[in-house]
DNA sequence: CAGCACGATAGTTATTGTCTATCAATATAT
DNA sequence: ATATATTGATAGACAATAACTATCGTGCTG
């Protein structure tokens, strides 16, 4: 291992610049007997004296004058690891790829890109949707800057930065027995009369958790699941049991279809929607663009909701 | 001031070489947990992650990459300042690792070595006989110093200074057929009929050259390959066919010996041999003396050898 | 000659690097 | 499945180094 240091060297930089010991230390926030010694000790360590005292005021000798051109060589070195490290994490230009999951897409999307894309123009944002475990995934391999989904996820290499929360609603068949009820409470749910997203959709456990141990021990008893929402939507339009939204799939329903909803009954029901991103990632001058984005295309109803119980992601 | 120091830089230069944190704090003589709270001491400081700790072994962020690759350019101008004390005061002293390979080894080290230790008893020489790829390899990480080897290696990071050249000389049995010629064509070389150095060996790469295709496609049917020339002869010695060797192999022979030569016929294909090093190589001063000391020490005859045919290192 | 400026030196204190011991997580062996 | 080994991280103690305060020695100036 080398046998000086970075500091000396820049008091030896300093030195030269000031040509006096005293000034030079200001500068360099020591007391000149500090910076006296440690020159004096970088002196010893190279075998050479690079200044000569005795001129008034001090002036570097020839090898002193070749080592403090070094020394500055070095220091615009060092300074460019900073430098490239301020370079990748100040810029808003560059690709950009996002994951969105499925049950936010069709709700997200619309509202936040294009004023993404107008205020930057810069950024090539690449926007897919996908299912929570392959967003984590890729965002492990470092082949997704970002991913957009339920949290919590407890994930310690994934950075979590919540965007909002929204509840639960209950979409109900016109003849079913809920609607006599003013709210819905979480133990009012049964079991056989739940559409169910399929496997692998984090909404699908998010509805586990609420409807208890019921649901989760007697899957094979459903009747039916289905790979989005809207055809849920469908089934029970059609007069067939009820389904389980969350509030964002609820905004652009028609007015007719607003008579099914059914709000729960205190403490509703809410899921957190977070921008989540790998520790190692750095462009965070886009993340926090997109953020903002994100959380100023909400409408008033979801950016000011304040969250009362937050239904875990596993059973 | 600057607020990282260059030990950190090396700690972290020296766990990208061993992806290890236990290995690379032997190589850095400090235990591992100082090792493991400098480098996150630098990630604190910097604000980014330079290693993945859950890959297996560890690998270096995309930041990383260039955050180590400009620790080394910076490690590289440190040392420059040590090299240009160094050369204004004119000194030649100090550790110098060299690599000689095996072919060349035993000429050449007792020629030499004398001469040279008498004449820079400030040199700390250390001389390993090594296979032209090690050195090849040492010297691009800066683990050797200089190299003595066959070239042209064609290899950008590598500089080449020729030291001399020398024939390569057929060595027969006392029943070869190719006895009854003044001199041997490089036509009439038989495939079965050569004995090899073993795979690795950079004369074995020669002699195939010399050999034709024949040689390089039917290694299968070779006989017996050895470790060493001092074996080949031996071979040849008992009457079993014939082997090539480059001159400097040759001039140690006893009297009985020299009879089994047999020259080749012009153009007399030779072998270059250089001492090479990294072009990052700063120990000008001892690099000259050494190459001064092996040029003074070879035998006329080599010193003043002209080549017609220099044989490529590939098939 | 006295006073001042300046860099060097000595002793003390503060800070940082390093070590030992141990823990937690993961991988490997049985 | 359990036990053991490996690996990187954390905490506390110790060692080494940087920095401070006080002072000295030298040279210059008025």
């Amino acid at each position: 291992m080398l046998p000086f240091t970075l500091t000396q060297l820049g008091y030896v930089i300093e030195l030269d610049k000031a040509r006096h010991f005293g000034r030079a230390a200001d500068a360099c926030h020591v007391t000149q007997p500090t910076l006296s010694m440690q020159i004096q000790k970088l002196e010893d360590l190279l075998g050479v004296i690079l200044f000569d005292r005795s001129k008034k005021p001090i002036e570097p000798t020839a090898i002193g004058v070749r080592v403090i051109e070094q020394a500055r060589i070095v220091f615009a070195e060092v300074k460019r690891i900073e430098a490239s490290i301020s370079d990748i994490k100040g810029q808003i230009s560059g690709p950009f790829s996002l994951g969105i999951i499925p049950t936010l897409a069709p709700f997200l999307i619309p509202r936040f890109v294009d004023h993404f894309a107008t205020s930057f123009p810069e950024v090539q944002l690449t926007i897919e949707e996908l299912q929570t475990e392959a967003i984590v995934d890729r965002l492990r391999q470092e082949r997704l800057d970002a991913g957009v989904l339920v949290t919590p996820l407890n994930s310690p290499s994934i950075h979590e930065i919540q965007l909002f929360y929204e509840p639960f609603v209950c979409y109900l068949s016109e003849n079913h027995v809920l609607n006599s009820r003013n709210s819905v409470k979480e133990s009012e749910l049964q079991k056989n009369d739940v559409w169910l997203l399929s496997q692998g959709h984090c909404f699908r456990d998010q509805a586990m958790s609420l409807c208890h141990s019921q649901l989760s021990n007697d899957t094979a008893q459903l009747k039916f699941e289905s790979g989005n929402l809207e055809t849920l939507i469908r089934l029970v339009d059609r007069g067939l049991g009820m389904t389980l939204l969350p509030l964002s799939a609820t905004l652009d329903l028609p007015p007719l279809s607003l008579k099914k909803l059914k709000h729960f009954a205190e403490p509703v029901p809410t899921r957190e929607v977070s921008l989540v991103h790998a520790r190692t990632q750095l462009k965070s001058r886009i993340l926090q663009a997109l953020i903002t984005s994100i959380r100023q295309s909400l409408p008033q109803s979801l950016a000011d909701y304040q969250p009362k119980r937050v239904v875990p992601m596993t059973n």
